[in-house]
DNA sequence: TTATATACATAATTTTATTAGGTATATATA
DNA sequence: TATATATACCTAATAAAATTATGTATATAA
């Protein structure tokens, strides 16, 4: 796990790449997906993610679609035109920053 | 400028590279560099900035030179040894952490 | 003389996350 | 069968970390 303040900020932009490669996920699919891909280096906590779908539902970039699994809940999310915008946008600048701060930090040599 | 969100998390680890690569540097100082080193695209605020050099010398990580210029106060801060091994510790975990989502974001082919 | 740059700082507010707590079903294990 | 763990949702209280606004003051450029 990494020190929790290098997470903050990333959220929305983990959650709409997860979502914009699948067709649909639900919450805690997502955690175990995020767990599984970073080897446990990065685990979301449920207080932080549940309210984010929500306000990313209000906003128009998910959908949802409640399912029952035998006599479980399961709320489906899913990308609009605009989450598949938004996607695109986010993760672009999360590149760009990335390599900002790989040239501010000094961590790789400079290419080309 | 980058969205605010993202910046969230580093300032620790921009200011403690900055100053392990200088002898010392003035709060001000560290807000033009880092909006030099980056063509404008992160601009430190102020708000977060003394709070953090403050927190960061309770916690003796960085020691204080108070010096006259003119009229004029200027703050130098430089690290301590315990700095110095905060920096390594932070920038290292940075970088791993960009790794990280270089994945999990699918940024650039896996090489290797 | 007036705006901008330099240089410090704090307070109120907002944003974003953590921690803790709640509800409930399904499954594995002792 | 009892109990722990996993699945699956959610919110409220709190904490952390930033933004925004405000304040003080000198130096310099327009």
């Amino acid at each position: 796990m990494y020190s929790s303040e290098l997470i903050k900020g990333t959220l929305k932009t983990i959650i709409l790449k997860l979502l914009s490669d699948s067709d649909k996920m639900y919450g805690y699919e997502i955690t175990q997906k995020v767990k599984e891909l970073t080897g446990g280096k990065i685990q979301l906590t449920e207080g932080a993610l549940y309210p984010t779908l929500h306000a990313m539902e209000a906003q128009g970039i998910l959908t949802t679609d409640v399912v029952n699994v035998g006599n479980r809940i399961r709320k489906y999310y899913s990308v609009t035109d605009l989450g598949k915008k938004t996607a695109n946008e986010k993760v672009s600048e999360y590149a760009d920053f990335i390599d900002t701060m790989i040239f501010l930090l000094d961590l790789k040599p400079k290419v080309g």
